[in-house]
DNA sequence: ACAAATTTTTAGTTTTGTCTAAAAATTATA
DNA sequence: TATAATTTTTAGACAAAACTAAAAATTTGT
């Protein structure tokens, strides 16, 4: 399995869950920052090595033997973004860059040995569930902040880790896992937000509540 | 910088400890454990690049760009087997094909913070010396074991790390860096020796003792 | 010094993963 | 339901890094 292969792999996984019924090749090709022509060719090879199931114009889904192996390169990606943060002070915006080449080593052993020495956590330092050794995860009922009503509570459970500068903003703004947050006033005409986190209160565009995961505790 | 053009780089580094005057071609390729024409092809991409001198038939040589860079990772490398060793519970035979991968991981932060994680460490498991962020590393005065008297002391500061049943050899021996060894006896013969491992009476051939590398005490 | 042996290079292929441009299939629209 | 727009695939090229086979340069032996 090379490190190409990997990366589409990985990259098929997480748009199933958004398309059930079919992975297109654009949807592929853009995650990939790459072409529709060089998907099509990487999903053929895949395809080949049973990997997923591909017919021509109707998009692919992962065979159980692709979702595994997705999942095991998930599991180390998170296993060492949570190293990065809990061993080697990077803070959250960081980690993703590196940990996507960290994903890719090949020992089991390694892996194995990682997850003991941090003490087998349940989630990254985004909140994301860690596969463990049999690729099961835990399922965080997590609910997007902008759902909420005014007065509701919760606690920040996850972002959206895919750009670095929504990371930093929220550094900026204090709020990380594990803060409770509470709707003190939500505002009907631009969605933006008044919120409590922990003493804190401030205020909170649209586009950012919808990217804060809340577990809902009230 | 590829992964491959890193690896001749290394290979190549090692090679000119011994062959000062123009690394070989062949010795490149067998190094490499490739053909002689794949390492030609290497080398002339990375003299346009500038980091080696190379005339056709005449062997190659690093420059500074090309030394440096090699210094750099044998540092990673070295870093990362401490690091499994001492916090993964990895034995030294294991180390050297997973830090083959990690070594090739880049991230200025990464190997910085992993260092001082480690607490700066001078050498790594197998007794070879870490180059600092600057690439100066001690040089450790080591003798082979081979080359000591009768009744000369030592302690065992490395071994030829190439070689993983050596290694398991060794620990079976019960000998590891730190050791101290005497010279009971030297056989003339067959050129074994009889040596004191810490508390320890054994007796070991002229080919191990050839691969230990002891700093003298007495 | 000259033929033989060895080392090194060149030339031509292969594989992986990418690209562009054009063709084919699908979906949307009027 | 044709036609237009979009999506997807095919065909053909390219670069990196390897290979094989053959040519060229160097070194060795007598």
């Amino acid at each position: 399995m090379t490190l190409s292969e990997e990366n589409y792999l990985k990259a098929i996984f997480n748009l199933e869950e958004q398309t059930p019924k079919g992975v297109p090749t654009n949807a592929i090709a853009e995650l990939m920052e790459t072409k529709a022509s060089s998907a099509t060719d990487m999903v053929k090879r895949l395809a080949e090595k049973e990997l997923l199931q591909y017919k021509p114009y109707q998009g692919t889904r992962l065979t159980k033997k692709g979702k595994n192996h997705a999942v095991k390169v998930i599991r180390k990606h998170r296993l060492w973004e949570t190293f990065l943060v809990e061993n080697l002070n990077f803070s959250w915006d960081e980690v993703h860059v590196v940990a996507e080449q960290l994903e890719h080593i090949q020992s089991e052993k390694l892996i194995h040995q990682l997850d003991k020495f941090l003490g087998y956590p349940k989630t990254d330092p985004h909140g994301d569930p860690i596969p463990d050794e049999d690729g099961n995860m835990e399922t965080i009922e997590k609910k997007v902040l902008a759902e909420l009503q005014q007065n509701d509570e919760g606690i920040c459970v996850g972002v959206d880790d895919s750009s670095s500068a929504f990371l930093k903003y929220l550094d900026k703004l204090n709020i990380s896992l594990g803060n409770k947050i509470k709707v003190i006033e939500k505002e009907a005409f631009d969605n933006s937000m008044v919120i409590q986190v922990d003493e804190n209160t401030l205020s909170i565009s649209s586009l950012a509540s919808k990217n804060i995961y809340i577990r809902k505790t009230s």
